[in-house]
DNA sequence: TCAAAAACGATCAAAAACAATCTTATTCGA
DNA sequence: TCGAATAAGATTGTTTTTGATCGTTTTTGA
């Protein structure tokens, strides 16, 4: 048998279980496999302790989370990723918005969780080029206009040349952007040049460009560069972002809120 | 047996079923097999162990909510009411569609159902203004490019000059489209102009244009004229339909299907 | 009321998941 | 250094789940 170089202890393992199965509510013994790239053999065991233990209730092909309700957690990501940070740095975000303005919001979760905040404003207009900001605002709330574009699944957002012929035709007061990383060398990066070309336009048509971005998108470098920080005006998010933002960002004149 | 590479847990799908008779209040078992991709012995099964905990109510064909909640009347019940017609019609018209074709879905309940039969098929693209079309595309099956504009929230469509930026740079195999009434004389209409304006734009777009109007439509007159019969190539509706289109439609080289 | 169609339930076989057992490697103490 | 204890991978037979088939029951429409 060859054992892995770093071997993972038995009780630090179960942990990371535990938690992958309390984050999703339900966990396959495939997936667990995977992930933490042991044999399928010592992830049932590491269940059955588990379950012993009461933390997980063990199914046929997985577990479920016995903490999360299943019905809250398991189609609805949102409800995964809506964490306490995400939803501190959105009501800090929401506090900027004054009357009648008019706003875009980018995809991600942080840009939905202010979505949900926005559904009593008519007074405001909203351009998205996200369909789950969309989604929340559909039934009430402010002026909702979508950018159009091509469906990008993972992210659910629209993107693409088709994008950019609507967005060029509006202007907003304040664009509310998400980003998969940043840093203070490569600014803002994220995974589809298409994503980030639409997520540049933006920055351009608005008066004042609001980075939503929690701590652990800090010092992260993706694939595709959207813009460089002289772009941005204010960057919100939590305090663990690291003090050489808070320091160095001022600098270039962009405020940073941290809650 | 052929497994599926990636199945979801039992748990998993069950409260996935458990969902779609809460939101609809029904559900029949063909609906949950296509939604789910199993078959319909696995939702049976499933249906059985969901009424022995309590949560649905089986019911010959399917099951129903045991939740009789209010909450369901607030939905919009035009969209929620899967009417037999319109799944029908919905039923003939994918009969059209070709591989690797491009289509255009309108809003309105028919075309919907329309939506959720393509699915599966990824090799089609899809252009919609129906952000529900979108939403039901949106985890999988066709490309989806959405119009983009102005969202009328009582249709949950998008309208306005931003839409007409985007429809004007696509062309599309068929188009389907919905129609508030529709009329010998003063052929489609609907309730807003705008709204009309986009269907107009659509049906010069497409090669095709489809129209899906169950005979409730038939001789009503809306306010905005959306186009006269000379654009429309294909009657699809429900055998109720008065005798006097499926004789006069025909002189005008308009296809009629009757299902 | 009757016949066709649809839905149902029971049953069977295949595939996946499982549990028990065996084997191998590492750790720790004598 | 040796050997028991432990932990992880591998193997093998068993159980569970799933999909298909077929006869029966229910629904639907004439």
């Amino acid at each position: 048998m060859i054992r892995e170089a770093c071997p993972t202890l038995a009780p630090q393992r179960r942990e990371h279980i535990r938690l992958l199965v309390r984050e999703s509510g339900i966990a396959r013994v495939e997936d667990l496999r995977r992930e933490l790239k042991v044999s399928v053999a010592t992830i049932r065991r590491d269940l059955e302790v588990l379950e012993e233990e009461g933390k997980v209730r063990r199914v046929h092909g997985g577990a479920v989370s016995t903490e999360t309700r299943l019905e809250e957690a398991v189609f609805d990501d949102k409800t995964n990723q809506f964490t306490r940070q995400k939803r501190d740095i959105a009501a800090e975000a929401y506090k900027l918005i004054g009357e009648e303005e008019s706003l875009y919001l980018d995809g991600g979760s942080t840009t939905l969780c202010l979505a949900r905040l926005l559904k009593d404003r008519k007074d405001l207009t909203v351009v998205t080029n996200s369909l789950r900001a969309a989604g929340e605002l559909a039934d009430s709330g402010p002026r909702v206009i979508l950018t159009g574009g091509e469906l990008r699944r993972i992210s659910q957002t629209m993107v693409g040349p088709l994008t950019s012929a609507v967005l060029s035709q509006v202007r907003v007061d304040k664009a509310f952007m998400g980003t998969m990383g940043f840093c203070l060398k490569n600014g803002l990066t994220t995974t589809d040049p298409n994503e980030a070309y639409v997520k540049a336009l933006v920055a351009e048509q608005a008066s004042q460009v609001v980075l939503l971005a929690d701590s652990s998108k800090a010092d992260k470098v993706s694939f595709a560069r959207v813009s460089d920080w002289q772009n941005v005006d204010i960057l919100m998010s939590d305090r663990k972002l690291s003090p050489s933002f808070i320091k160095t960002l001022p600098k270039h004149g962009i405020k940073v809120h941290v809650v």
